[in-house]
DNA sequence: TTTTGAATTAACCAAATGGTTAATATTAAA
DNA sequence: TTTAATATTAACCATTTGGTTAATTCAAAA
């Protein structure tokens, strides 16, 4: 039988495990694959043989840990995206004196973050697409509060509250967009050269704060 | 044999065929129907069964007019995308008075199109990130130039050149985003609410021409 | 009316794929 | 050292799936 640790654990190992082997555990090892592949190939595109492979272990062990594939794709998909939200979060808490400083604050700290783990927007769009109802449980799995995002904007609220979702979303688009739709851009308008795309993206930081705040100010 | 009228006719019926049936003929009607499909469930996740289920007709008609599902894939984005490529083409060719109105006028008439194919961003975001070659085929075929976009930005283009594609990318986001990720967004920002998201996207025009002409406002 | 080529269908096929099983190895506790 | 639970593997299985085929229908030209 197997249903004694695994399942649902979704990536935190709770120690209660006698023997978590040397070097690595399994059940990372096929996460931390799992992601890969999946991050590659999509859940449909993605293959339990492949991504026993790229785990180096047998086929069988990632349904002894997971037992299907949708319950791995969605541990593999909590695991991160929740990883995500956390460090999300934890930039939302920076001290800023005015709006203007936190604003750039977020901007420079979400881009950094998301530089950093550049697939996880289109991971979720995509996941989200598929399934609309995984976010609820990953929203209060997470303790992220969208209403959070909007204490960045506090004074602008109180003057104009109907915009305040607009603005929310223009600077997760302006910051979020060159990531998603990278491949598209880099070829359209950076003759498909990666490193200069990297330097559009490392200087982008500084265009947005630029376009917010100017739009913002009075 | 079969070669002889359909593959690579990519949407484009060529009356050469003697007979073409009564109401509505085939090729169109499978792919119209795989669109549907394609766009659903995605390349992995669309099913031939499910296509010629859609279009009402045999399976072995789909391989008879596209021989592999790869085939019928290509021709799908080819036409989606190439009509839409079109239509952006023209109403780049709109005439504004001055930078201000040009902008204007593209957003408005760009955000349009988009409202009434929503799902093609995202599809061609998928479908570039799957196989970014298709876009070099499909950027010939359109006719769409990348440096017609920046002409919007003429003025500007002049005053700061390193800025250029900042700008651009940054209207393209603040249209396409919104789009791109509306089930999340809605979920989040409008308690799931379509109507209200839909007036959201309404709205969001004159936020987005707002935002972009203070931006570039001297 | 006959003929000829295209259109259509039901049945079929081989490969791929998610998942299982039964046997074996490993580990740590008793 | 024995034991009992967990971890691991190779072989296997049923289903799904993209794709094929051979027979049939259909439509128009001769």
């Amino acid at each position: 039988m197997v249903n004694s640790k695994k399942v649902f654990s979704f990536g935190i190992v709770f120690n209660q495990s006698k023997k978590m082997n040397k070097d690595c555990n399994t059940e990372e090892k096929i996460l931390q694959a799992a992601r890969r592949v999946f991050i590659a190939k999509g859940l449909d595109g993605a293959r339990m043989q492949e991504i026993a492979d790229e785990a180096c272990i047998n086929k069988a062990m990632v349904h002894y840990y997971f037992e299907s594939k949708e319950n791995l794709f969605e541990a593999v998909f909590m695991d991160t995206v929740g990883v995500f939200f956390k460090k999300v979060n934890e930039i939302l808490l920076y001290e800023g004196t005015n709006m203007q400083e936190k604003i750039s604050l977020f901007v420079d700290n979400y881009m950094e973050i998301i530089a950093s783990n550049p697939f996880i927007p289109q991971f979720m769009i995509n996941e989200i697409n598929r399934n609309p109802k995984i976010l609820y449980k990953l929203l209060s799995n997470s303790g992220l509060k969208p209403e959070a995002f909007m204490q960045l904007f506090k004074n602008r609220v109180l003057k104009n509250g109907k915009d305040i979702r607009q603005l929310v979303i223009s600077v997760f688009a302006l910051c979020l967009f060159p990531f998603i739709a990278r491949p598209l851009l880099q070829i359209i308008y950076f003759e498909d050269n990666s490193n200069e795309y990297d330097q559009f993206l490392s200087e982008r930081k500084e265009y947005v704060k630029k376009m917010l705040l100017k739009f913002l100010d009075e």
